[in-house]
DNA sequence: CAGTGGTCTAGACCACATA
DNA sequence: ATGTGGTCTAGACCACTGA
């Protein structure tokens, strides 16, 4: 049985105390204290051991309801939900993205500039034709391999001059304030151009899996328009999707 | 301003506060009574007006922040985010994407019947070699374009019969109260191969986009395992993505 | 039936934005 | 300084599950 003490809780800490619930639930779980398909001890139980009042038990747990880590069954119980692997459907750059595959991220520039958006990018990113935009076209290699051709447009404001981009767009990006929050992405597969085909040593007409992001800032402004083109041999993306409905019924 | 009135909210209904308010408000921001970029009264006032506590309100704010409608700012207010299209990254079957899409679905059967799983069906739905399994081979038209082939694989407990699928497979698995809430997909880009060819009228190496989806009730079992191979030229797929830390700080 | 999660309240105090 | 969102509490009642 779960046993949960207040003094697992900082009282003077900055960190709310729901999330510090429920980091020390998650850490039992990661542990094993708690097995797949184990209850959690009541809320209730919970509340009083930890000396924390329901309605602040519940949120810790919604959080990682919605992380998938647990699953509610109303009149029964909560319940440690099996392991779904990582965590997908994520917003991350190439670098991170490879991070979390173990390869490790290079790139090759093959355009780094300023200029004026085209029709299409203005469209996309709200821009009007006089403001500037940065454009960033790269080679992404993984260990060393070519796996893809990005092509990124970002409007200046955002961005104190393009050499402010090292190997991280979206470092850099945050590194002054702007982190996409969220992001549209369109899929589609296709096969390598002649041009593709040589920047990629992949031989054309290879499969290549075209992705379109846009992503946006808290606000919802748009911040990030780009394309890539990924070797369709070497390269799966890996999404997680949800439930169509709004049942709701876990919060 | 937004005027909501204690009238719209009904007191008997079964329906939680929360949830009649959140649909209120989504309302208001349909109808464009409130545009993108205003302001929401505070939560204060939305408290007075419809005569709810503040943490109820909250909670119907927190669903709408959730379904990208509206964003927080702490210290200045809540706000109309701008609209991102549709909603995407949500589980669907073939028949309600098409419908999304304004497309008319329909299907030409391949294979139907039951069997033992294979070693990697048994791996992936978590089931003993013992346990039957119920296959499901089609290809998915679009209007009566060939569209797809879809492969699905889906535990035999979960439903009377092969049979029991009409057009769609998550209609004949919800009808008995089996409804996956999220699933994993993993995407790649392939050629099609001469059998996929024939049956999609391309012609061979055409780009295929494969999607490999595993996906889970409630409680975490796996309740189904597809493999469909989509036309390249004819096909895409839109996915949302979100932040990846855990700043919750929307909540 | 007892125990669990689901909803709701009124009120408090803190942290941040804006002027 | 005022107003906004962010966190937290104690207590209440309802709805569902399971022995």
């Amino acid at each position: 049985m779960l046993r949960l003490e207040r003094t697992e809780i900082n009282e003077a800490s900055p960190t709310p105390l729901y999330r510090q619930l429920a980091e020390a639930i998650r850490t039992r779980i990661r542990l094993g204290d708690i097995k797949t398909g184990d209850a959690l001890p009541s809320e209730r139980e919970l509340s009083d051991a930890a000396r924390i009042s329901r309605v602040t038990v519940r949120r810790a747990i919604e959080t990682l309801l919605d992380e998938g880590l647990l699953s509610r069954k109303h009149g029964s119980g909560t319940y440690v939900a099996p392991r779904i692997e990582q965590q997908a459907g994520l917003l991350s750059g190439f670098s991170s993205d490879m991070g979390n595959r173990g390869l490790r991220p290079g790139s090759v520039w093959i355009e780094r500039g300023a200029g004026n958006p085209t029709p299409e990018e203005a469209m996309t990113l709200g821009l009007g034709i006089d403001e500037f935009v940065l454009r960033f076209a790269r080679v992404r290699t993984a260990d060393g391999e070519p796996l893809a051709i990005e092509r990124a447009v970002v409007p200046a404001r955002f961005l104190e001059s393009p050499d402010a981009v090292g190997t991280s767009l979206y470092a850099a990006l945050e590194a002054q304030g702007h982190r996409p929050v969220r992001g549209l992405q369109r899929i589609q597969a296709g096969l390598a151009t002649q041009e593709e085909a040589r920047l990629l040593s992949v031989v054309p007409h290879a499969a290549v899996l075209r992705i379109e992001r846009r992503s946006f800032l808290a606000d919802g402004s748009p911040i990030e328009f780009t394309r890539s083109a990924y070797r369709g041999d070497r390269y799966d993306f890996v999404t997680e999707v949800r439930e169509p409905r709004t049942p709701d019924t876990s919060r």
